[in-house]
DNA sequence: TAGGCCATCTGGTCCT
DNA sequence: AGGACCAGATGGCCTA
């Protein structure tokens, strides 16, 4: 199942429910008031804003109980979720950023983070085998990196090998060829939808 | 409707 | 001590 190409969304913040009666208002509690789109954050879909009241996120109640929550604890608690969104939207950033510098596959198929993640390691690798090719195959008997940097490539590539001790290493993967087919494939792959 | 993907909440642990 | 990081849980949205 492929579909990455729905409109992002964004859940609501929800406002912590867990206080006692009269200090669930925002007043009692943090403003939360989500994701600022003057950082360039996408605005809430309405239906996230509809169904956030209490939905999403888990609601199991922790250890230590909801029950007697303090004030301040409940403050605390608040101010640690608008961060942990904060860092999460950071981390989204940073998915997007990647993205856009993946050699790109289908404009209209937005890549997941496991794709992301995949494609952009094996792109690396890639690229790394070709210039290391490249440089190794620069005019023999001259001075320079290329060689040593491929012996080095080379030896690193064994080691990984035999780290993986079950094989579970392609045989393709020792060698640079080895990592621009996979990517190859891989692109041809999402290019298929498959 | 099932399954994939995602956002969010939450408590625990690590780090400064 | 407080913030960052992490992983589990939960529920919403979407597509096949």
């Amino acid at each position: 199942m492929k579909t990455k190409n729905r409109p992002p969304r964004r859940r609501a913040p929800v406002q912590h429910t867990e206080a006692t009666p009269g200090e669930g208002t925002p007043e009692g509690s943090l403003p939360n008031p989500g994701p600022e789109p003057s950082k360039g954050l996408r605005s809430r879909p309405a239906r996230a804003a509809a169904g956030a009241r209490g939905e999403g996120g888990r609601r199991r109640p922790g250890p230590s109980g909801p029950g007697g929550r303090r004030d301040s604890s409940i403050q605390r608690r608040l101010e640690s979720n608008e961060r942990e969104r904060q860092r999460m939207h950071k981390l989204n950033n940073a998915f997007q950023a990647l993205r856009e510098v993946i050699p790109h596959v289908r404009a209209d198929k937005k890549l997941s983070k496991i794709e992301t993640l995949t494609l952009a390691k094996n792109y690396i690798k890639s690229l790394t085998a070709t210039i290391l090719t490249m440089s190794s195959s620069r005019l023999p008997g001259l001075e320079g990196p290329g060689p040593k940097l491929y012996q080095h490539y080379q030896q690193q590539q064994q080691q990984q090998q035999q780290q993986a001790a079950g094989g579970t290493l392609g045989a393709t993967e020792a060698q640079p060829q080895g990592h621009l087919q996979r990517y190859s494939t891989q692109i041809h792959s999402f290019r298929e939808g498959t």
